[in-house]
DNA sequence: CGCAACATTGAACGGTATCAAGTATGGTGG
DNA sequence: CCACCATACTTGATACCGTTCAATGTTGCG
């Protein structure tokens, strides 16, 4: 099942029905690891592409005084740290926000793949543009954004990129991250992202609770966030 | 004199000399354009690359309310906005912080180039998870530390780069940014960048006055910074 | 049932913005 | 050479947003 939802995340990359099945078939079986697992660490090497099956990864980067920073979440169907890979070396760490599972395709393998169909490497070039914007999207976040629209702006990004690996019914979809998951993505405490997330309720923009999103008028919500889904690029996008 | 510029530094990116001489050969004549000077515009489709010969450049988005965030700056031999280049959209703006001069590649003949040496299109590639790991550090920056490292953290940064363009003697480098530049780029106001920079010049750690900058000690300055070159890649070499 | 994780509330502190002047410094026309 | 102006820089007073510290409430699960 989750192995579907990455042949369809490459497809939505732009690969060919062939490219993306060779991709596929170089990956590995998918690996179990459970909440606050840590894939990889800072300065390691990267001797594979890691895509993520199911829950929700993060990649950051610790910070003497202040512990980390959150640089980028991945849903199901993303590929984890293109960067890494291209660089040869990770300069994020990866960890678990949720027990997550991923697949691997081993450097070699892929360099490979690469090498013979150029689209390939086209595709994965232009994944790491997006991951770019997204990047862009969350620095313009950090510092021109109250901590209301910040607040606002995750959760229009997480469940459009949710409901576009069709984790969703209606109006209403899953929202993994708790409260102190929120505070130490955006950097905020998390007494300040409990009030927050009470005005947000009181204004009528969302109805979160117990690990369920819903959002009565999206247009409201999204007009609060300053919210423009285009940087996500085809993560924007429903499955069909 | 600029035009080695761009050579040196495409050479710098890892590409062979007939590679980098083949882009050079694609790249228009150098156009001049004043401070504060808009090349493009959110959302504008990109039709060439553009490489910075001379001056200081910025990438921003705006913001309703609170005018603009700059996501990446550009200094000589730079090139600017390839996640635009691959997206065939532009999702910044690009404007002069001084004033500047550009060459660019026609998307047409650059395409080609990359079709037929593909060594060319993974250095570009591997150009873009530079600035990636760039703008990772500028969130990092927002995020997590005090307007003190920050301000200490973009000097490191900017004169680092600068002088991996050969524009240094000795401890001291040009330093082309005014301290409202520097406010407009760190998201700080115009009296709170005065105030850090006395606090950094109190401590000893620059000496900053007319467009030039002295750093006694760097390694104090890089300490108070938290700067670790590593993430700027080929950009923190010096040419030899 | 009891514990652990998650969520909520209040009070006080601090960093940074904002508003409002005031002080160099350098270039230009008379 | 001087008067003038624009730009850059400096300074002080006040207000606000978000943190920190310290509890207290709530939920779900073994």
């Amino acid at each position: 099942m989750s192995h579907d939802i990455m042949l369809t995340s490459l497809r939505r990359l732009g690969l060919s029905p062939d490219d993306a099945a060779a991709m596929r078939a170089a990956a590995s079986p998918e690996r179990a690891l459970p909440k606050a697992a840590c894939l990889t660490d800072e300065g390691e090497p990267t001797e594979a592409l890691t895509i993520l099956c199911s829950g929700v990864a993060q990649a950051y980067r610790t910070v003497r005084r202040g512990g980390r920073q959150t640089l980028a979440l991945f849903v199901p169907g993303d590929i984890v740290d293109i960067q890494g890979f291209i660089l040869g070396r990770s300069h994020v760490s990866i960890g678990a926000v949720t027990p997550i599972s991923v697949s691997q395709i081993p450097r070699a393998r892929l360099e490979r793949l690469i090498n013979d169909q150029p689209a390939v490497g086209r595709a994965l070039w232009q994944a790491m543009a997006w991951d770019n914007t997204v990047l862009q999207e969350w620095l313009v976040g950090s510092g021109r954004r109250t901590s209301y629209a910040q607040m606002a702006h995750l959760i229009c990004e997480i469940s459009t990129r949710l409901k576009a690996t069709g984790a969703a019914r209606g109006n209403r979809c899953p929202f993994p991250l708790t409260q102190s998951d929120m505070a130490d993505i955006l950097g905020l405490s998390t007494v300040h992202v409990n009030r927050v997330l009470q005005q947000l309720r009181a204004a009528g923009l969302i109805n979160l609770r117990g690990g369920q999103l819903e959002v009565p008028d999206p247009a409201l919500l999204t007009e609060a966030a300053e919210f423009n889904p285009s940087y996500l690029g085809v993560r924007g996008q429903e499955i069909a």
